[in-house]
DNA sequence: ACACATCTTGACCATTTGGTCAGGTTATCC
DNA sequence: GGATAACCTGACCAAATGGTCAAGATGTGT
């Protein structure tokens, strides 16, 4: 095939790449890590085992490979803040953006559950590093708010946490909800519904006052 | 040893069957079903393998039992409610016990977790029967007070998986939270603040007057 | 048409998997 | 001190595991 200049990626690659990668994030976040095998993965992408390997090297570069690309996609949800803005309109924005990182990927956000149930051995580094500075960093404009009385004076730690946790459930617990709801699937209109639900529980359990328009209330 | 009629357990048994399923319990919910290996439980029990399996017959076996186990648990959690009861009080309880399910049990909850993200094989039953009552009985008194003007119009569905997700997160992605938040483990002190902080948030949230002292007030 | 890198895959390997079993040890009741 | 049921465990098994490799198929730039 085309010889290319080292880095470039062939088509074929990049097709093939694709659908391992999808295979294998279902695989990985149904059954864990060691409880995925390239087998399955290679049968649920439709290939012989080899050509996987051939492919990504092994399992564990794969699901390395996986956890990185999920963590990409949580990086360009997150976006700065300062204290000028409006909480209402920040947290607004944060619950919808996390809760649509769920819907549209929510065999990733799975992938990440399975990672942290086992101890999160592979996110060592990004929690303690990334993760840690970005929820510090937001923490301290939280507590600015409430001091400015913009908001209740309640823990941004456990604020945020509340937000993910509330958000990533639709994704990891879907097969519980569709089975208590008796749905087959969440709908997007499932998804509107909730995620109001969410900001408006969420917003007033903080005190905060939803788009108030003007400016400062304090 | 000791000829018994037939339903009743040796001792020996007793505490053996006590270390391996304590042991399974943290295996499976690090590693889910099919991650878990027999092997390891046993190794984690400080027992030969063939040992493990005279007592508890097959892996399956024993991830069925601490199935069942976890879902005592919850069941015993679970108690009536009905509309003459004080919305704040039953909410804040229901946070409450939820939440010191979590704590006490985390490696149960972990299991659970587990098993629901592998799309609930085993749980199906439950959840679509046992649960689904469940939750559907307290939808219903939940809707009644919110017509009575207790609490906020919301959905009683939603809001009862809000308080599972921000409950069980504590437990599920404890090894994120730890990394987050720099600690060694979760105190119960830190369990006492994050439980008031979530019944704050959340009854405020749904517009219920914080223990009304008196009686109704629309 | 030739060269050459990419791709494809069945055969194969050592190790681990869940599970069985036979032959033994232990403990207690009578 | 037997009798007997419970307990214990190393040896073993077929199947599955992650991974390697060699030999060939494919495609494209020149």
């Amino acid at each position: 095939m085309t010889a290319l200049i080292s880095p470039e990626v062939t088509l074929t690659r990049q097709r093939s790449e694709q659908r391992i990668f999808d295979a294998a994030e279902r695989i990985f976040a149904s059954h864990g890590y060691r409880g995925a095998s390239v087998q399955a993965i290679a049968d649920e992408a439709g290939l012989p085992k080899s050509n996987v390997l051939y492919y990504v090297g092994s399992k564990r570069r794969l699901y390395v490979a996986l956890l990185e690309r999920m963590m990409a996609r949580w990086n360009a949800m997150l976006d700065d803040i300062s204290v000028e803005d409006d909480p209402a309109e920040v947290l607004e924005a944060f619950i919808r953006s996390k809760m649509e990182l769920t819907r549209t990927h929510p065999q990733g956000s799975r992938l990440f559950a399975a990672e942290i149930l086992q101890g999160a051995p592979f996110l060592q580094d990004y929690l303690r590093g990334e993760l840690r500075a970005w929820v510090q960093s937001r923490a301290v404009v939280f507590k600015q708010w409430a001091d400015q009385g913009l908001m209740d004076p309640v823990d941004p730690v456990w604020l945020i946490f509340l937000i993910w946790s509330s958000t990533q459930h639709y994704a990891d617990f879907e097969a519980q909800i569709l089975g208590i709801t008796e749905r087959e699937a969440l709908s997007d209109a499932d998804y509107v519904h909730i995620t109001d639900f969410l900001c408006r529980i969420i917003l007033q359990g903080c005190g905060i006052a939803r788009r108030p328009e003007g400016a400062l209330i304090g």
